[in-house]
DNA sequence: GGCTATCTATCAAGCGTTTGCTCGATTCTG
DNA sequence: CAGAATCGAGCAAACGCTTGATAGATAGCC
């Protein structure tokens, strides 16, 4: 059941596995979770739909391993940046980047962050999902009250509301931006904090 | 076939439809197309799942109806505001809030806008969706650039990822605003215009 | 006003296909 | 040889959709 492989690592993990979810992410990811077919991600594999469940116990399995992944490693590297920084103002513009980056090394995880996780937070099997959502939260939103209470950010904003706009614009960014174009993250990031920091109007 | 009521108005249309797809935009847009079937809708209506074909031809056909609907009437609306003001400011003020009342109204039909438009864009019958959305972008872009014309607006910004930006993030506030909580489309809209003008630096 | 013809909305039953998944047999590989 | 990966065949459920029959309302007519 459990790959042991020879350097001595006992989990469920091998190359093999990771291609097939980096296949199933790509195909949920623009399809959508329940518009794509075992057969579709098999297919994709050049496999039979049966030899997956090899690899994997169910579909739905292999969302859950996705999104439980992305969202582990997406908090930890937030927590980081919270623990590492001084300022509240280098700590929000530290988290803005990294979801930027994030985007660009991900962009699949996140287009499925996005699209299935609201629906999913309900779901058993599932709770990691509103639980790490959560923390993510937490982190954002401290240094953003921080940054008002050390009168680097305006005070009259509403925290909360302040957080979701700037989560939904930049995770949203994943839907339009494909690297290779006319903008890397590095660029994307820095023009979205120069637009959050002194908006739109002129002087 | 089609319907002929007594005052005259020859259309595919009658109270019983418009419940129909009530229903359907209800649950499309909690559990996303692919993931509702037929006979959610019907159960959810009293009716069995065959009688939905006396009111429509297909799953997609409702879609397809639900979403020309909605873009349609929103493309007038923003259509309207884009001919009825004097200022690219004003303009693009009167647009956010247009887009915030949407979501206050049409909850279910922004949903689906969402979840669905990117993935249909590209499917044969769904034209009209990348359609309507080149021309509400002509709309708004026209604005922020106008905008930054006339000095209203700050030079330095990209128009393109500006417009995606403000587009994103408001749009997206459909998925956790729900009328009848601590805010109203009125308030989230002036929270949010504050916040786009002037940034989140204190001076 | 009563009778009939028409039309609308639904039911009841089921069709063909697709779906997620199972399991023993087989091939590949270190 | 042993274990891992895949095949081959198929099952039961769910899926979108079709079709003929059936109530219930509406309209026309004398």
């Amino acid at each position: 059941m459990v790959a042991v492989t020879k350097n001595g690592r006992s989990a469920p993990t091998s190359e093999r596995r990771d291609e097939l979810l980096a296949i199933a992410a790509r195909l949920i990811a623009t399809r959508g979770f329940s518009a794509t077919t075992v057969r579709d991600v098999a297919d994709e594999a050049g496999i039979l739909s049966g030899s997956l469940y090899h690899h994997f116990s169910s579909k739905e399995a292999i969302l859950a391993e996705l999104l439980k992944r992305f969202m582990t490693t997406l908090l930890d590297r937030f927590e980081k940046i919270a623990a590492e920084t001084d300022s509240p103002r280098e700590a929000l513009d530290l988290l803005v980047d990294q979801a930027f980056r994030t985007i660009e090394s991900e962009p699949d995880a996140v287009g499925i962050y996005q699209n299935e996780s609201s629906f999913l937070a309900t779901q058993q099997g599932f709770e990691f999902v509103s639980e790490h959502s959560a923390r993510i939260e937490q982190i954002w939103m401290t240094a953003i009250r921080d940054g008002q209470a050390s009168g680097d950010f305006r005070a009259s904003v509403d925290p909360a509301i302040t957080y979701r706009f700037i989560r939904d614009s930049v995770w949203a960014t994943g839907r339009w931006f494909r690297p290779g174009g006319r903008h890397t993250a590095e660029s994307l990031s820095a023009h979205y904090l120069d637009f959050l920091h002194q908006g739109l109007l002129a002087d």
